[in-house]
DNA sequence: GTTCGTGCAAATACTTTGCAAGTCG
DNA sequence: CGACTTGCAAAGTATTTGCACGAAC
């Protein structure tokens, strides 16, 4: 977090944008978390720490978040849309297209990837993200039960 | 589409569903499409060779043949929720978080990642996606005019 | 006749937008 | 003062659900 709260100050006033408080509670929140959120979580954990911020306001501000490039934008199909850190390190998500549960792996095997990518695409990556679709371990043994 | 409305038939026969008009006219046009097909997209081109089928109906019928691992469910930002024949093929998908272009890209590199997690993770795959997250070329040569 | 599928309309999310008031430099 | 933010409420989209009718086995 300390760290990443240093780079987001820098980040905002670069960009001309306000340290505003709900801002760093965004920040703050989106970088103590483990894993990614919903914006109702983000909601929820605000409201533990200060007076709760509207449903736009963190609409808004992780839109523009996003955009310089602090956080990650997820489009999980259980989970709807998620944020989370952009750190770098890339994700593997297992979606069972069955009972749609989701599962997290981090993957070490991606670092390669990445760096081929960023010359063949001339892409600047923030975040790397496989969403792997298929069935998971239970849903595939289950399968034939049907 | 012949070998796919094959299999089409053979699995909804063999899961006790009914191969209805709409569910093949459904599978007809995501197996015609080049791309990923919004929900929207699917009930255009269905009007044009029948008529109009309900959205609720495409809606049930996508996530049924989704279940059934006949179609790929993608969930993209700039898109929405979209699909595709689960042909199985690796895609990467390259999100700007800027201006949220979306870009494809076929990726062989990936046929042995798709191996290694076949074993590590003992989740069986139906559709492989890779979801790279940073800045267009676009958008990364216009960053520092901002 | 019993089970399954569809269409329609209503109900639910989820997200965006307009506007008035407040804050900061 | 001038530019930027927020909160609230309203407006949009997107997706799901309940129900009655019709088709299939």
């Amino acid at each position: 977090m300390t760290q990443q709260m240093k780079r987001d100050e820098t980040l905002l006033s670069q960009l001309g944008h306000r340290r505003t408080v709900q801002r760093q509670v965004i920040m703050q929140v989106i970088g103590e978390a483990e894993g990614h959120l919903t914006i109702e979580q983000l909601a929820e954990r605000i409201q533990s720490i200060m007076p709760p911020v509207s449903l736009s306001t963190i609409y808004r501000n992780v839109e523009l978040l996003s955009t310089m490039g602090l956080i990650r934008t997820n489009h999980l199909p259980s989970e709807g849309t998620t944020y989370e850190l952009a750190d770098g390190k890339p994700h593997v998500h297992l979606v069972c297209q069955r009972c749609h549960s989701l599962t997290h792996l981090d993957a070490q095997q991606l670092e390669t990837l990445q760096a081929d990518l960023q010359v063949v695409a001339h892409f600047q990556i923030v975040s790397l993200a496989l969403t792997v679709t298929g069935y998971c371990t239970t849903c595939s043994t289950n399968s034939s039960e049907t």
